[in-house]
DNA sequence: GCCAACGTTGGC
DNA sequence: GCCAACGTTGGC
């Protein structure tokens, strides 16, 4: 039998039949304490790529596991750090997998709620893309008109993982003096 | 170092 | 299911 291609697709919902990454690629920011890992580990890390884990948020997790794809841009914050810097730029290099470490009881991101079965948490692996010559500062970001509104800059956002706008994207690289 | 803003936990 | 206590994040 012949489904007229229309007939599918609303049957298939608004989405369609369209998966994910022919659609769109989205950006994204990661923070991360530089003292911890910085912008100059992920450059020094083979094959200038790291896995992502330890992310233990609900909603940052829902994004590692739904939304965040190979080839999305990714802007490397630098937060608790003077100064807080978007320090450069990722791709993502691999969708969300399962955080294995939080099945290893000895590790510290260890987490007995998770269990490979039914995992729950997640993470992505990223390649660095960029260090930026002239990183971009958080005073920065709040004096120009493109980036005031960013959810990092919200009051209380804790959020380790937060979705990215075009125009924000663009904007950060337009004050690294970068082309993305 | 302080502390506001959160998210999570656990007693009830 | 409520909510107080607690722990963490992260800018200041």
């Amino acid at each position: 039998m012949i489904v007229p291609a229309a007939a599918f697709a609303a049957s298939a919902g608004p989405v369609s039949f369209l998966s994910r990454d022919q659609v769109m690629p989205q950006y994204w920011l990661f923070k991360s304490e530089p003292d911890v890992f910085s912008i100059e580990d992920l450059r020094d890390s083979p094959g200038k790529t790291t896995s992502w884990e330890g992310v233990r948020n609900y909603q940052a997790r829902n994004f590692l596991r739904d939304q965040i794809k190979r080839g999305d841009g990714v802007l490397f914050y630098h937060s608790n750090a003077k100064p807080m810097i978007i320090a450069g730029s990722a791709s993502v290099a691999k969708s969300g997998y399962p955080d294995h470490f939080a099945f290893q009881q000895d590790h510290k991101y260890f987490d007995p709620k998770s269990d490979p079965a039914n995992p729950a948490w997640y993470m992505v692996d990223i390649r660095l893309r960029q260090v930026f010559s002239n990183p971009v500062t958080r005073d920065q970001l709040a004096d120009d008109p493109d980036c005031a509104q960013m959810m990092l800059l919200q009051r209380g956002s804790r959020l380790s993982i937060q979705p990215v706008t075009e125009t924000e994207w663009l904007a950060v690289h337009r004050l690294a003096g970068l082309k993305p």
